[in-house]
DNA sequence: GTGGTCTAGACCACC
DNA sequence: GTGGTCTAGACCACC
């Protein structure tokens, strides 16, 4: 499969379902509109209960990453239109909050936060973003 | 109060407590060495169960934010030493991780990232990084 | 169960837990990977809160000593890497400081202090360390 | 002083005054018969509360290390008798069982045991053995 | 069914 | 007065 799960890991799996098919989106392995595996399948494969999986779908749906068309599958939505990408880049800006507070906790200066963030951009192009949540 | 508790979060009443503590230690709302409320009053001006807060409590000293003396009270530490930070640096990072996940699902170049990043760090500055969990 | 507990000691309730699992761990009574009792079941078999023991289950996660998934329950854990164990070495040799300082003042001499260690071993591995927190 | 107490640690002030006291005879600081301070000069030497050094020595009475003689003030005891001690190494072999459990758990060897507790008697020796509880 | 969280209220050791 | 622990009972997310 694209990646892995952590049944382990404190993040819901449903929700490391949702995140790795964002991941694989984001890395190209899956195309616009390329079918996505059914639910049942996708479950098979690994081995999770297809009611988690199921989850997982629907929750990619309300966030526009997929698109079920009736009776025939699921498929990679074309990428959001600029006025919905800029609800997220909202969302990103609140994602960034808590790694802020840290970094002020920590009283690190704007420029060594900015330097950490080059690197995990540098970090995810050489594949090392893999897994975890 | 600094700060303010969304019961309906996901996010655990007591951890939201533990973040809004770290905030007000990182925004100097609270100085090194002055003396917390203690876990009664503030559960009481909050209006949450005295546990939730003796958690919120623990889980401060245990991340090295408070230290309980005796029978006198909780107080802000001194900062955390260097040897400390660097674990913390490393959790920030991992900390990142989510944030570049969404950025490239995106499409946002790098420097679109580190702008937003930029950005997040002057909102902290203005105050506006107030609220939230 | 594999431990008792005694609510009239010093040490609270959910720390005995703690202990007592690690020693069902260290005397094979619990191997590696089986499922633990759910933390209801083993409350109740103890006549303990469900609280008491779900913390201190959260306490033996943090420690390593068992795993929890998602909604299928605790698992007792493989043996922490040889990092970790380091770490715990370094707690050992600390936990040996009050019994170092018992024996100076009783003037032991220091081999008398090692026979006394050496029976100590023994004893638990006739199975006579059974007891107690 | 002939020791520290830290009011920031776990255990009790007025058991580190213990265990400091005793520590202080152990290393001969405190020589047999010789008088102790009174409670209130100690209290104030230290900083502390009267009431917690009274604890202290009320303890120490209680486990034969001082004795009080009445309006005369209190003194180091004379080593405790045979009988006494005997009891004693009871204890210490109590007091030895946490320690056996956590090495255990790690699977270490006897003899990794006993050359950690020769370590920590060395350790004692070289007066590295000095603070904490 | 499984663990996690929260309120309510009681009790305890320590200072 | 201060934090820590425990029982009781309710509710919740996840699988």
């Amino acid at each position: 499969m694209w990646f892995r799960v952590d049944p382990r890991s404190p993040t819901p799996v449903y929700r490391q379902v949702v995140e790795g098919v964002k991941e694989a989106v984001a890395k190209g392995v899956l195309a616009s509109g390329e079918r996505m595996p059914s639910v049942r399948e996708l479950a098979a494969r690994m081995t999770l209960n297809h009611n988690t999986v199921a989850r997982a779908y629907q929750e990619l749906v309300r966030e526009g990453v997929i698109e079920v068309v009736q009776g025939r599958g699921a498929f990679v939505s074309p990428r959001p239109p600029p006025l919905d990408r800029e609800r997220r880049v909202a969302a990103l800006l609140a994602a960034l909050r808590p790694v802020v507070r840290e970094a002020r906790y920590l009283e690190m200066e704007d420029e060594e936060v900015v330097d950490l963030v080059r690197r995990a951009l540098a970090d995810w192009r050489q594949g090392r973003g893999g897994e975890g949540a």
